[in-house]
DNA sequence: CCAACTTCCTTCGAAATCGAAGATATGGCG
DNA sequence: CGCCATATCTTCGATTTCGAAGGAAGTTGG
């Protein structure tokens, strides 16, 4: 969508504007061109009226939402063994989302041709007719080059070093593709439910370790590895060294899978992220103290980038982040650590957004690619 | 300024634009337009036109320059015991720089009212006849608060805590008045010296440790304590507690300020930061094994930092950073233990603007306020 | 030196945008 | 209930911006 209709397009999507009203105050237009490209939008369909908002104090403004009728996004959360997959509107809503087992050793070929099969087969199931797919995109557990959409050095991928993953997505549709690090994407659907914040670091705490950054509300990706937190070296008394071939790094000591290591060794069998929550929550000492110390050191880690970045909130996220010791203990290290200018107004929570924070994300970052 | 036309002259004062052409590229607007407001500018005496640049293949373009009529600023940069003062043209050019002694433990009411009476002492002496001030600057340092301009919590500056340094300098002067601190003046001037750069860490290292930080080109605030470093717990054997009350922060070992304790007591006297480097240059193994000390542990701090934010150079700066073994271990550091993906195209150096970098920067800031 | 191409800049009618004024709708208050 | 304050949205003439076309000035390569 071109130019100033796409701009109007994109904030009604986006949830930050509902009236002609707000649309002019955000987008910066005079209020009288925002009513003529309104009426142009809902003339072809995009936009539609609906109802009456809330007065704020005059006339209530005539609420606008994105039509229906407008598109489809088709997205994904690719993991090691499971993949979530859904199609959302244009708005980011999810009309369907699946968890589907997948498995990326199989390489990229085939994960990529396996996707594309999901995606249409949501489409013929889920999708209503006439309502045209407009973007596909999908997570990555690695690290990503933002411009080509290529994998790179990914350390639990074999077979996918430098795989043009968005080149051969876009082979199937032909349509905008986004391809992004699983974390990133987390953090950007996070972003959406936490308006207030310019500033956002919101942690995945899975099997492994990792870490979206927005700034100044938006994703920051760096060279395509920003947000890396898992080989940071941590005071310990021991000493292991990591699949990276550094010493100490937080990911084998905190990570869903390290702490599934030692529970195993110590005889308590357990299989996924999960597994040890429920232990947790049980009261199995062993893990409960696994994963308080686990936060003590992400906390210990984030320290560091909470004095440096300031942001307006942690949060946490992944598999392992319902344990509750988890988070108070990295709330512990924080609070302990940081400075006060730091921690004073700074939020350290669960994530508002759920499991499906990362096609949320996935969401809300393609619209801008559909609407450019 | 306002609007267009602002963005325009902002464009060619910032360094970015150089001709009509380049600024239809860089603002978005049509050639047609900006040739309309270029002689608009042109003619309000705003901008000249001087000479022919190089050709790039075709036609070579007319080059455009701020006139130096346009106006001035005077900015500061407060230390300790000194202030660096400058009087620029709005293009960011110094006309002159002065330092000169000064208390800031003589209480925030003094030092600004001193510092408004070196501004005017420049104005008469270096400024030419007619041209107008157009907005004034200082660096402070220790934390702003840049939504109010107010000093917060400040570590070495008593009785400042708080104080709305702002609204006080704006007292002197009815115009636009930029209140910063100094490390982030620092980024934002260096920042113009590595274009191509959208991702910058700048440390300062002096009788403090500070750092910047340019995320996208901007400069990263936060809640204004944004860049902190110096309160970092480092690995270490011994147990040294920091004037903040936690142990072991980095600015207890690799501080100017500790690097010089720890020359006194051995006996050899230094007074300033650039005795130090006096010394290491003299070979003097004490200091200079002090220093590469120093910069280990400043390295290993920074290598958190690269791996999460992934900038595309590091720039160190401050009365410390011409020791050659200063620089020489943060490279070490950060090379031997971050990702190879951040550290792939990482430039670390010294700084490219020099010892007014911070005026430069506060130049380059208070130019977006001027023509808001 | 000339032709082909590139880039820079201007001209001018078409289109988009603005902004002031007014029409419409609502809540609050005496 | 009626009036005022407030906010939303539309109308319409003035202004700004666009974009295609073309002229001006250089470079490149025979």
């Amino acid at each position: 969508m071109r130019g100033a209709q796409g701009d109007l397009l994109r904030l009604v999507a986006a949830g930050h504007a509902e009236s002609r009203a707000e649309l002019a105050r955000l987008s910066g237009l005079a209020a009288s061109s925002v009513s003529l490209r309104v009426e142009e939008l809902i003339g072809s369909g995009l936009l539609v009226e609906e109802g009456a908002g809330t007065s704020r104090g005059g006339r209530r403004p005539r609420r606008l939402r994105l039509s229906p009728g407008a598109g489809l996004l088709a997205v994904a959360d690719l993991g090691a063994h499971h993949a979530r997959l859904g199609l959302l509107d244009l708005s980011g809503t999810p009309l369907v989302v699946e968890e589907r087992p997948c498995d990326i050793l199989a390489g990229p070929d085939a994960t990529i041709d396996w996707m594309a099969a999901a995606f249409e087969d949501l489409l013929a199931a889920h999708g209503p007719p006439g309502v045209p797919l407009r973007g596909v995109g999908t997570g990555i557990p690695g690290p990503v080059d933002p411009a080509t959409g290529r994998v790179v050095a990914p350390s639990r991928m074999p077979g996918w070093n430098n795989f043009p993953v968005a080149e051969r997505l876009g082979a199937h549709f032909d349509l905008p593709v986004l391809v992004e690090n699983d974390a990133n994407l987390m953090a950007a659907g996070e972003a959406r439910s936490w308006p207030k914040c310019e500033t956002l670091m919101v942690l995945k705490a899975g099997s492994g370790i990792g870490c979206g950054v927005i700034v100044n509300g938006a994703l920051h990706r760096g060279r395509g590895a920003a947000g890396d937190i898992s080989h940071v070296r941590v005071r310990s008394d021991s000493s292991v060294t990591c699949s990276c071939g550094h010493d100490d790094c937080l990911e084998a000591y905190a990570s869903g899978a390290a702490l599934m290591g030692v529970l195993n060794e110590q005889g308590i069998e357990v299989r996924r992220p999960a597994d040890v929550v429920a232990l947790v929550e049980d009261g199995v000492p062993e893990a409960t103290a696994l994963v308080r110390n686990a936060g003590r050191l992400i906390g210990e880690v984030l320290t560091v980038l909470v004095n440096f970045i300031n942001p307006d909130a942690i949060v946490v996220g992944g598999s392992l982040s319902p344990a509750e010791p988890l988070i108070a203990s990295i709330r512990a290290a924080v609070y302990e650590r940081c400075l006060p200018l730091a921690t004073r107004d700074l939020e350290i929570s669960t994530t508002r957004s759920g499991p499906d924070a990362a096609l949320l994300g996935a969401g809300s970052l393609l619209l801008d690619a559909v609407l450019a």
